[in-house]
DNA sequence: TTATGCCTTGAACAGTCGTTCATGTTCAAA
DNA sequence: TTTGAACATGAACGACTGTTCAAGGCATAA
């Protein structure tokens, strides 16, 4: 390497990642993205190639972080059905006001495009099918360690969770009532609990 | 009126709620919006005023029609639960391909727009906060004539039913897998079911 | 028929979009 | 010290954005 570049390739994707998480797709522009992290537009292109390249890096580290968090929760925790519920409730109470929007960037972006996008539409949908699977393994390591009923099947559930996800964080999106989430977020998870024999 | 206009009004705006349904609200130009509805900037500018004046109309048709829709649906049967149902059957299930978007434009709308666009967001809420009354309407009606057990809270169970429309049709939106609509859409209607005594 | 106001038209505006590229800078290897 | 490849810069491109407006068409009232 005869002249290393001078940014930090990965904080430049996660300044760019807020931006459009706050803004949306379309709404973000590459005068925007430029000042947001103090880049010029050639370092840009050359190190993304367009803004769509930088749009699905920008994905990718979301869905990353995402992923990582559920699985540190499941370590700390030790239940998976417990990391569950946290990363839920992290998502839809806690981190509702500081984060760029009460919406997950991956829900917007599917929401946002069309086919006009499709590559980046159909990375969007891969990543939110990739939490899906996550959350399925969580439910079959629930219900072997007797923490969830034998007669949920984690198949359906895992899909209804992800539904539920998505229709919570919309709703906080529409009313920005902390109260309502945590009280829906309640009746998301009061099938999931095993009855005490 | 010395020289009325020769477009229908409703008919325009319903053409450009289709695009925008479609689109979303930035996608869409207003050039797009001239051809589609078949008028000059001139006459769209006079009648609408702004992009956002179009745009404000398009939301409000289509709750409207989404109203009116629910209120018939409650006359042609007879039972506010069964026209709840249907009202979602039809939203996520029937209408999924053959709609721009199979999203809910409201839903869409909160999801997209941000302060930069702060009346057009506030309609998109109020609109949908209207929805959520006429569920609540349905419920309780629902529970006076022991459709639904008397158990139940219409006031939480509202809201919860809005949050998994928005969640149903933005999970249809990503998977476009009507199989498994179908069978979230009955996981949601089950706790409503009164049990047989 | 003329006069009066509304409606329609399409060219044009200033601004912004995503993107390119010639130019200048930096720094390890020769 | 010279060389040369990688990187940084910012002006500029053509296309498109939402919007305006002068000019012409139209239908009613006088």
């Amino acid at each position: 390497m005869v002249n290393p570049a001078k940014f930090d390739r990965q904080q430049v994707v996660e300044q760019a990642m807020l931006l459009f998480w706050q803004k949306g797709f379309h709404a973000t522009s590459m005068r925007h993205l430029q000042q947001a992290v103090d880049l010029r537009p050639g370092s840009l292109y050359a190190t993304f190639g367009s803004k769509e390249g930088l749009f699905r890096e920008a994905l990718q580290q979301y869905a990353a972080h995402g992923e990582r968090l559920l699985a540190q929760l499941h370590a700390q925790e030790g239940s998976a059905l417990r990391a569950l519920q946290l990363f839920f409730h992290q998502a839809i109470i806690e981190q509702g006001g500081r984060a760029p929007s009460r919406m997950c960037l991956l829900a917007k972006t599917v929401a946002e495009l069309t086919d006009a996008n499709a590559e980046l539409l159909a990375e969007a949908r891969r990543q939110l099918k990739r939490m899906e699977q996550a959350f399925l393994r969580l439910l079959q390591q629930a219900q072997s360690d007797g923490e969830l009923a034998l007669g949920c099947l984690p198949e359906q559930l895992a899909p209804f969770l992800q539904m539920q996800m998505m229709g919570l964080r919309a709703y906080m999106q529409m009313s920005c009532d902390p109260a309502a989430g945590e009280r829906m977020l309640q009746q998301v998870f009061m099938p999931l609990r095993v009855v005490p024999s």
